[in-house]
DNA sequence: TTGTTGATTTCGCAA
DNA sequence: TTGCGAAGTCAACAA
């Protein structure tokens, strides 16, 4: 990895156009060649960048950064202030948990939370335009599609009302009711789901987890 | 800014939980207190990071950081190679220039891409449930409402089947017709636009802004 | 403040 | 390889 420091302008031509005048920056470049432009804030994206894979041309006062499909980042330095490298190796990467496809695991084998006698019949059950994250029978064995999301909004509704609309053209399914279970559903979700016959249920995380949680912030 | 190489091990607590083991890496303190944790690859998203309004900790060996909700970022520095300073002053910004902002402008003025007569009603037609790109009406007088993605997804097509089915409840508009217009369409929305009875549009950004490419890669 | 939409989104999984 | 959905998405803009 290089870090150089320098005040320099920016140019992208790319899917977009894009511009930075001159101004004192942090100048990345990682061991794949990929280059990032930083200033002192905003967030973690940076202001321009290059994603791998690319080519880095350099000439005195002139980078020129080139990706597979011709974007072109233009970075021309007028003073560097330092120019530094150092070798990271490469990171053992990142184990993260508590995204939706473990929210679908815990909630395939805790189907008490939505109803008495409830069997599941598959996960990720396959749709011509889909999967469907859980199949069920109630406990009066009528068919229940269940889709989990993180955060429930309209697009996850949507996405549902297409699977019951689909499934219950089936005679061996239909009638197929709909459920829409998520950590946080957004009122106006929650108002179409209700509008369609879709029943809504807001999922703990810490309680299906089985971790009593230490604070109350999550 | 400041710009720390260390070998760390990183654990976040917030919407979800991560882990990152011990390895060498590049920690990026902002001028507002937001910090980075990057590796010598991957793209320019940080293995991990902590988003402004957030506060930094400092210990021997260990750096906490909190944001406002309460996440908690927490950098174990088992050795640290590096820490240095530079003050970059405030960053100018960026100038940017193809975004779909700017394909809607480009439409607005060249209706002829559509069909010949067509008028522009307005753009930005507002609706309760969000404004159409574009409002026309056809060679034959006929409302069309035009919805412009950058990509065409079937996230859009559903958007504009919502407007649809709401403006046709309007007997002043009715019946109004749909075109569905983007640089580029995926088979699936554009399966699904067609089921919906909605035309698909594919538009060429360099021809509409007049640039002749100067080669074919954009 | 809240909600909605776009993004040079990036990332990961599965067909 | 390609397509599609999720993301600690972030960020801009309107209500």
């Amino acid at each position: 990895m290089r870090l150089v420091i320098a005040r320099c302008s920016v140019d992208y031509v790319g899917r977009l156009t894009a511009h930075l005048p001159e101004a004192l920056r942090l100048l990345i470049v990682k061991a794949d060649g990929s280059v990032l432009v930083h200033s002192d804030g905003g967030s973690y994206k940076p202001l321009n960048w290059m994603s791998p894979p690319c080519r880095l041309t350099e000439e005195p006062g002139l980078w020129t950064v080139t990706g597979k499909s011709g974007e072109t980042l233009i970075i021309t330095l007028i003073d560097v202030v330092s120019d530094t490298s150092v070798d990271l190796g490469v990171d053992p990467g990142l184990v993260k948990d508590g995204v939706e496809a473990h929210l679908q695991e815990l909630l395939a084998v805790q189907l008490g939370r939505l109803g008495d006698g409830w069997r599941l019949v598959r996960r990720e059950y396959p749709t011509p335009i889909g999967p469907v994250d859980l199949m069920c029978r109630d406990g009066t064995g009528v068919s229940v599609a269940v889709e989990i999301k993180r955060r429930g909004e309209i697009d996850g509704v949507e996405q549902l009302t297409r699977y019951l609309e689909l499934l219950n053209r089936d005679p061996l399914l239909a009638p197929v009711q709909g459920v829409f279970a998520a950590q946080e559903i957004r009122p106006q979700a929650r108002t179409l789901a209700t509008d369609r016959g879709i029943r809504c249920v807001t999922l703990n995380y810490d309680a299906m987890r089985g971790v009593e949680p230490e604070n109350t912030l999550f």
